[in-house]
DNA sequence: AAATATATTAAAATTATTCTAAACTATTGA
DNA sequence: TCAATAGTTTAGAATAATTTTAATATATTT
């Protein structure tokens, strides 16, 4: 929980400019009390419930991933015909049911450490991501 | 390196009917001496190159699906605005270069054993991947 | 407060993929 | 062998997520 004071501090130091559009995702994103997986279509539902003003949708767009070039969201690597988000942005992998398109945490003590063997010259590991693709039994 | 008498076998036996336009995917896939990766949109240009007959788009996206579904392909799970195949359908995982869009194989042995602690009630593994994302120096 | 730099917006454009329904082809079995 | 049928291919239309455009609005700087 942070007021928008504190949103507004947080998006001028990562040198955004803290506009209405940009405080109000940031209060729906960081507000919670636990970290969440969305979509677009999600995050644009979350900001109409209880808001007049509409936010466009480019602008969602654009926020979401001005805030994940920061580093305050994480893009979720799954083949989906939506890209999911996380406002968990620690280092975890996740479990991904296709049929209910629901996605589940699985923290890195959850896994036993990955260690990749082979190194490709000239280039750097910038993630390890694990997707665990699981069926429902109904 | 297979004759199109194999292929003709091979997609009797999985069901499929042995049409002109897959048993020309079959050879554009599966006569390569290495596995490879593909796009729907690579796959398209290959077929063209060297031949007179057009296969349709459509067709294409069918005869990839059903292929997967089959097991002669597997889908790479990558966040990227095409969809990769891969003509290895062994267990195993990938690198990843967002900037050269270059994929490339980590096979299992290169990657120490993943161990998921996590169980989830009433769901079932299905597949464990991971993605190895990695920058190149230049 | 004016000048500027940056953001927002609605609407259009783009693009991968799926759908449709008509034409075609492989298989079956008489 | 040949007609019936079940499955396949096709071009083009439809869909849907995302990006672009360019005009308007807002935040920052001077």
């Amino acid at each position: 929980m942070a007021s928008s004071i504190e949103y507004i501090e947080k998006l001028r130091k990562s040198g955004l400019r803290p506009t209405k559009q940009r405080i109000r995702i940031c209060e729906v994103l960081f507000n919670a009390n636990k970290t969440f997986h969305f979509t677009i279509n999600d995050l644009v539902k979350m900001i109409e419930i209880n808001t007049n003003q509409k936010i466009s949708l480019a602008t969602v767009y654009n926020t979401v991933h001005a805030f994940e070039k920061k580093g305050y969201l994480k893009e979720i690597v799954i083949n989906s015909s939506q890209t999911y988000f996380d406002t968990n942005t620690s280092d975890h992998h996740h479990f991904f049911d296709e049929k209910q398109k629901e996605l589940i945490d699985l923290e890195n003590e959850d896994v036993h450490p990955i260690k990749i063997k082979k190194s490709l010259p000239g280039k750097r590991i910038k993630s390890v991501e694990v997707l665990v693709r699981v069926d429902s039994d109904y």
